[in-house]
DNA sequence: CGTTGTTTACCAATCG
DNA sequence: CGATTGGTAAACAACG
């Protein structure tokens, strides 16, 4: 009630949910998990509309990471800095809004709880998370506190190969795929930003709203310049937020796949969560090769473009019969 | 103390 | 229309 007034455009309310801010937030770190401090610079950087009532919304936004299944909680280690704990999105929450409208999903994404019986049976993929994070960490005390990787990169693993990823996934929460729309690095690749690109969609049976709802224009982000399809100029605020991401705060490193090297096939080694023996620090070489939306079922908006009719022949259409076999996850009306 | 996290409650918008 | 989902407020515990 303080004022009404509208500084520009941009403090209009992006038509995103607090669960689909999140949910890139989170996706758009190159660990795939976030402390809460950094969901929230992630939003304030990109949305300015999230400046303001910062009380408001953040408490919304905590309210949802507690309520919602999708998100999970893991254990910060004792040597980092800083409050609070990991938030990272559950490796099965996949398609919550595949629908394309990330205002609201079909079905609210629910843990059912294997048997309550069986007590300290961690058939869970937060279980597992932290579980990993953990051992990590215990990993990083007898070894004396070297320096690990920067992060428990289990989640990250876990959301690809860990559940059930055999090859060729689609990936549910990319802020590529949320934000959706070519955008031009500096580097040259061709990213996603939000931008109505009304012949960029040939597939209406999925993105059926984003066309619509964001497809009017978008001045919501910061710099309206990275809704025009161009490069902040000067860069604004994510520069001083980290550096880690780029201009419309999508990671670069995650999705140039460099580290991974050619020779290393996407997340080779596909980690069970078994409960029983959970593998000792899968060593994993690199982040994440594959992040981006490369696959063709769901949407590529840099190449797949040019095969229209063809609908990508040799395509993993089978997507896979039930990533969270093990992990008793699912949607609940 | 402020931050983080959980929980309950209510309401509006939307879906089926 | 009822049910579901999301947003907001609020109270509260736990933590550093």
């Amino acid at each position: 009630m303080p004022r009404p007034g509208r500084n520009t455009y941009s403090d209009q309310k992006p038509p995103y949910s607090y669960i689909s801010l999140t949910a890139m937030a989170i996706q758009s770190s190159p660990e795939k998990m976030l402390p809460l401090s950094e969901i929230y610079k992630f939003i304030m950087d990109r949305f300015p509309y999230y400046r303001e009532n910062t009380q408001r919304w953040q408490n919304s936004l905590r309210h949802n990471l507690s309520f919602n299944d999708c998100f999970i909680k893991i254990p910060r280690r004792p040597d980092q800095p800083g409050k609070g704990s990991f938030w990272a999105l559950h490796p099965s929450c996949g398609d919550m809004f595949e629908n394309g409208s990330f205002l609201r999903r079909r079905k609210r994404f629910k843990v059912l709880k294997a048997d309550p019986l069986a007590p300290g049976k961690p058939a869970d993929a937060a279980q597992f998370l932290q579980q990993q994070a953990k051992l990590r960490l215990s990993a990083l005390a007898a070894s004396g506190g070297s320096p690990l990787p920067p992060l428990p990169a289990a989640a990250a693993a876990y959301s690809l190969g860990g559940v059930a990823q055999p090859s060729g996934f689609k990936h549910p929460f990319a802020i590529e795929n949320i934000i959706a729309r070519e955008y031009k690095m500096p580097g040259g690749l061709a990213f996603s930003a939000m931008q109505p690109v009304p012949a960029a969609y040939p597939l209406p049976n999925q993105l059926t709203t984003m066309g619509s709802s964001l497809g009017a224009g978008w001045p919501h982000v910061y710099g309206s310049a990275a809704a025009a399809g161009m490069i902040d100029p000067a860069a604004p605020i994510s520069m001083a937020g980290g550096g880690d991401y780029g201009a419309y705060g999508v990671p670069l490193k995650p999705l140039c796949h460099a580290a991974a090297g050619p020779t290393l096939p996407a997340i080779p080694v596909p980690i069970k969560p078994t409960p029983a023996a959970v593998p000792a620090l899968p060593a994993l070489p690199a982040p994440i090769p594959a992040l981006l939306s490369n696959s063709p079922p769901s949407l590529s908006p840099t190449s797949s473009q040019t095969a229209t009719s063809q609908s990508s022949p040799a395509t993993p259409s089978e997507t896979l019969t039930s990533p969270a076999s093990a992990l008793h996850s699912v949607a609940v009306h």
